[in-house]
RNA sequence: GCCCAGGUAGCUCAGUCGGUAGAGCAGCGGACUGAAAAUCCGCGUGUCGGUGGUUCGAUUCCGCCCCUGGGCA
């Protein structure tokens, strides 16, 4: 049958209602939904960063949620690692993979692929890190230079992660980044048929839908996952979950809960933003969808995949 | 009622010895290759409370009015 793609990309800001139309998809497609998010692999928290309920994974297979810990350093590199496990489970299951999430640079792992570098050694990052605070931002873009002139060209002293990254990497494997660049990996899709789309609600329903979602995520228990979390020691890459420090703060007492859930609020929506600047300007050829209605959505879904594929006169059909 | 202080960008404020005004935050646009819910770059969006007067010219000086906060009663 050809009515399905081999996979489905569905990306979308946050709160902007894709995990539900993801999940409408995935039991009328006889889907399994992959995470494309990167703070939704993490196991401990699942208020804060709204993963799928037990319910919800209980009616669709879900992969890449929850497996890994906020201990844990995680990375594109290793995102890029568990697809291509989830891709292979998703075969054996012969299930379509509908991956879903908001993390551009990990749709880019898997449409654009990325970079083989050999993994860093954590003594070295940290030896990095540690230079880096003790000579200073200049200092430092300095001696990226003397390493990786390319880089520093690329790279203001003030982006902190990228001349990291850059020097991080010439200290680790001796070569420069840029010349590692010029030999990308495969991407993790290549080949596939894919059907990709963008959900992309109004700018001011998105805004109105993250603020009522923070407020949710307090009701919940927020502020409590967040202190169990805190408490944890997360690595750098887990401990800034939005919200995180805000009610952090607010649990500690270091700040009213009012203005905690205020300065949480303002940083999603900053964060939407720059998911939709992403998708505007990297994922144009995309389809987009305004619809914040799931069932709007997997109807718009479905008539694109009727429409791009040719001869089944049923898109979901039993379709295996 | 009287006396002080203040009304300038969405918010908090600076400033103009008279030549139509700027910072931070918010907002908007952009970049993005292993921490990406990160990191970085760019953009000022305004009847300067209202109304008269002085002046070539008033947001700025003067009068009156309105509003806010504090004090005295």
């Amino acid at each position: 049958m050809k009515s399905m793609p081999d996979a489905i990309l569905i990306a979308g800001p946050t709160a902007s209602g894709k995990s539900a139309a993801a999940l409408a998809l995935a039991e009328q497609a006889g889907g399994i939904i992959v995470n494309a998010d990167s703070m939704q692999v993490y196991a401990e928290p699942r208020i804060l960063t709204a993963r799928p309920s037990d319910e919800d994974m209980a009616r669709v297979p879900h992969l890449l949620y929850g497996h890994a810990s906020v201990r844990d350093a995680y990375s594109a590199g290793r995102y890029q690692a568990d697809a291509a496990q989830a891709l292979t489970r998703a075969r054996e299951m012969k299930r379509v993979p509908i991956f879903t999430g908001g993390t551009g640079l990990y749709f880019g792992v898997l449409t654009e692929g990325l970079t083989l570098v050999p993994p860093i050694p954590p003594e070295i990052r940290a030896g990095v890190e540690a230079r880096w605070k003790e000579i200073g931002a200049e200092a430092f873009h300095a001696e990226l230079a003397e390493r990786d002139p390319i880089s520093a060209l690329r790279y203001p002293p003030s982006d902190t992660q990228r001349t990291l990254r850059a020097y991080e990497v010439f200290e680790g494997t001796g070569v420069a980044l840029p010349e590692w660049q010029k030999s990308m990996g495969k991407p993790l899709l290549a080949g596939m048929k894919l059907a990709r789309f963008v959900i992309a609600p109004p700018r001011d329903e998105l805004y109105a839908g993250i603020d009522a979602r923070f407020d949710r995520m307090v009701e919940q228990g927020a502020m409590e996952e967040a202190d169990r979390i805190a408490a944890l020691s997360p690595a750098p890459s887990a401990a800034k979950i939005l919200g995180l420090r805000e009610l952090v703060a607010a649990h500690r007492g270091e700040m009213s809960l009012q203005a905690a859930k205020e300065a949480a609020r303002t940083a999603s929506r900053q964060y939407a933003k720059r998911q939709i600047t992403w998708f505007r300007n990297r994922m144009a050829d995309w389809t987009w969808m305004e619809a914040t209605d799931k069932m709007e959505v997997i109807t718009a879904i479905g008539k694109t995949i009727s429409f791009t594929s040719t001869i089944s006169p049923s898109p979901w059909g039993s379709g295996r």
